[in-house]
DNA sequence: TTTATTGCAAAAGATTTGCAACAGT
DNA sequence: ACTGTTGCAAATCTTTTGCAATAAA
């Protein structure tokens, strides 16, 4: 079930226990994690990781255009793994939890042209941000 | 010119030269600037105002809702002083330039309720990444 | 064997904090 | 005067880096 290691392997990238570790690790669960909190995850299965060698994966799976990086008001930046699969993110302003949502339009067609001040312009990224249910209940 | 001074002095916001200083800097220029840059650009006209100050103040405008914090792929976040005015962002990919526009649709209301999961989505915030007029000229 | 990757430890960058001195109201 | 704000310096948190040891191909 992991499609991410399987292209990793198919693009030649050279395969190491720690590398398998961090991959297998932001496929496994759909959700946004931190640097830390991949370290943390690999450790428990490889306890000699280090810390330098998850960042150096990290961002070396966002060159590869594999993981995408998600800035959120929070100091740490969140990983997701899921770069294949256009969507954008509900956020909770309280608890911090990221969904993954998938808008009915297009946000790069609400842009117009005057509006582009001369940018090629890529891609649109939306960020929702609310309450989740619990957070709004005063959990 | 300082709409945002008088705002602040209308809510009792109790004034000093630094608060002063970071609020002007931020009035001035519609431009996004890191805490650094506001710190820079406030010791030109105070020259004993300190770093601390200068996040605490921030932080109070935020807390205020006058200013709007920005977190960009860069390690820094960006204060916004466009506050009032609902707007989205173009950031370029390779210079980190940021410009304010306006799109045509309401992002929110792409956002079907069967996709909210039991959220209250309060806002939406869009970034459209790109490259500016300079970069892609490969200035 | 060859070359890229790892781990360590130190450095760097951004932001926060504790606390005594100080300045608005 | 009272209370909140400031400056300083040290602490904290996240991420990056240099380099010798190590492991994949």
């Amino acid at each position: 079930m992991s499609d991410l290691l399987d292209r990793l392997r198919g693009r030649g990238w050279r395969m190491t226990a720690q590398r398998r570790v961090v991959a297998e690790v932001l496929d496994g669960e759909h959700i946004h994690l931190t640097a830390d909190e991949v370290l943390a995850r690999a450790t428990a299965r490889l306890p000699e990781i280090s810390r330098a060698t998850v960042y150096n994966t990290l961002g070396e799976l966002v060159s590869l255009g594999e993981v995408v990086e998600v800035a959120t008001d929070a100091r740490a930046k969140r990983y997701d793994p899921n770069a294949h699969r256009p969507h954008q993110h509900l956020l909770c302003s309280t608890c911090g939890t990221i969904r993954d949502v998938h808008p009915t339009d297009d946000p790069l067609s609400a842009l117009p042209t005057h509006e582009r001040f001369g940018f090629t312009v890529l891609a649109a990224e939306v960020t929702y941000r609310g309450l989740c249910p619990e957070c709004a209940a005063g959990a």
